[in-house]
RNA sequence: GGGGAGUUGGCGGAGCGGUCAAUCGCAACAGACUGUAAAUCUGUCGCCCCAGUGGCUACCAAGGUUCGAAUCCUUGACUCCCCA
């Protein structure tokens, strides 16, 4: 899923993601409550409506910047006070207020409330913590179906459970039972990608996912490097989000089959060759890494829109080979030439 | 012809006797980025090396004053502005 947390996938119009077949874009709760108000965009008929979107979208609750905004927040079991980063100003997010202003936004699929907490921690404060999330997701379930008895009209949205527990696989299994044990229409592994280390992340997903239903969907929340996202198929994970393709398109960072190359460097300035020539995006069918180096350092915003192209692009084509590739049987295969051909650092022609 | 201002590292531009290999911005060179406070942020940026309270050469040029000069004086070269 391209992440396009204000209501838009950063430098990119709906026509492009609809041209490299987005299946299903996200958005944010906490920012778009702040601006422009979900009150405002369900006036408009809901954020499809607004932004021009009419494929799928899923919105995150607000849980992530209840702790990438932690020094302007106080948590109590209730919920959580925010200072807006726009302009001071207070706002309060509860389970329920979540779920109500996801239904002003009109997702497709809404995520629960969760609290993600900082790691490295304690188990007795990851425990804590993942037992308020499990108390949220409750009141968040009871929200979501006073919506769909309340609602005039057919209220489609689906809701997804977050499991917690940090690092420790106890508190996973603990965190995953008491969200199973609520029932939602899929399931997130939250908490992770928050700068453990990588087989820290592989490890706590492997022991996770066996305690998930298989017959519905499973979200690894933000994550991550292509070769993450194979790592997490492999381990039974079927959704992804993160911003990576879309912000490290815009500050220079292009992935390749080859593995990634930084558009900006000196090599790139004389290269006429695509980005990637196992790519057949509008980027790489039109545009040599000459003209995008030029652009990136113009400071052309066209750079970031042929960028964030490509990026996804790569991003998205990566996902459907995983898919090509499972429904053949060869997924295995699949795995190993990924590893072995997209290397950490792309070689330079 | 007369009067005035100036010349600093790739560029712009600080500095006006020691703490200056020289603030800062740009450019350049690299790095980071994982449920987006990000078209952002970080590092390097005279030469050399055993990489350090290390060596060398440096602020137009030459000479001088001084324990010590990018900073003061003299001469020269060049640039710009104003009045004729």
């Amino acid at each position: 899923m391209p992440v396009g947390t204000a209501g838009a996938v950063k430098a990119l119009t709906p026509r492009h993601l609809e041209e490299i077949d987005a299946s299903i874009i996200l958005g944010n709760t906490y920012h778009l409550m702040l601006r422009p108000g979900d009150e405002l965009i369900a006036r408009r008929g809901g954020l499809h409506k607004f932004s021009g979107w009419n494929r799928p979208i899923l919105t995150d609750s607000g849980g992530f910047q209840v702790f990438s905004l932690a020094d302007r927040r106080k948590i109590d079991e209730n919920g959580v006070d925010f200072r807006s980063h726009i302009d001071g100003s207070k706002h309060r997010l509860t389970p329920e207020s979540a779920v109500d202003i996801q239904a002003n936004l009109g997702s497709d699929i809404a995520m629960v409330l969760d609290e993600c907490p900082a790691l490295p921690s304690t188990p007795e404060i990851i425990q804590k913590s993942l037992q308020m999330s499990a108390r949220w997701a409750a009141r968040c379930r009871e929200q979501f179906f006073n919506h769909r008895k309340n609602r005039p009209d057919p209220f489609t949205q689906a809701q997804f459970g977050i499991v917690q527990g940090g690092t420790f696989k106890d508190l996973r299994a603990e965190s995953a039972e008491l969200t199973v044990s609520i029932g939602f229409e899929g399931y997130a592994i939250g908490g992770l990608s928050v700068g453990e280390p990588n087989e820290v992340m592989y490890r706590v997903v492997e022991e996770t996912t066996p305690l998930l239903p298989v017959n519905q969907p499973r979200y690894l929340m933000g994550v991550g490097t292509p070769i993450d996202i194979v790592e997490n198929v492999a381990r039974g994970i079927d959704m992804f989000d993160c911003v990576m393709p879309t912000r490290n398109a815009r500050n220079g960072q292009l992935f390749t089959s080859e593995g990634p190359i930084n558009i900006k460097n000196a090599p790139f300035s004389e290269d006429d060759g695509p980005v990637d020539p196992a790519c057949s995006c509008y980027t790489c069918r039109n545009f040599s890494r000459a003209y995008l180096n030029h652009l990136f350092r113009a400071g052309e915003m066209t750079a970031g829109t042929l960028n964030t192209l490509h990026n996804l692009s790569f991003y998205l084509d990566t996902m459907r080979r995983i898919r090509e590739a499972i429904s053949f049987g060869r997924f295995e295969d699949f795995r190993q030439k990924f590893h072995q051909t997209f290397t950490r650092r792309a070689l330079i022609s």
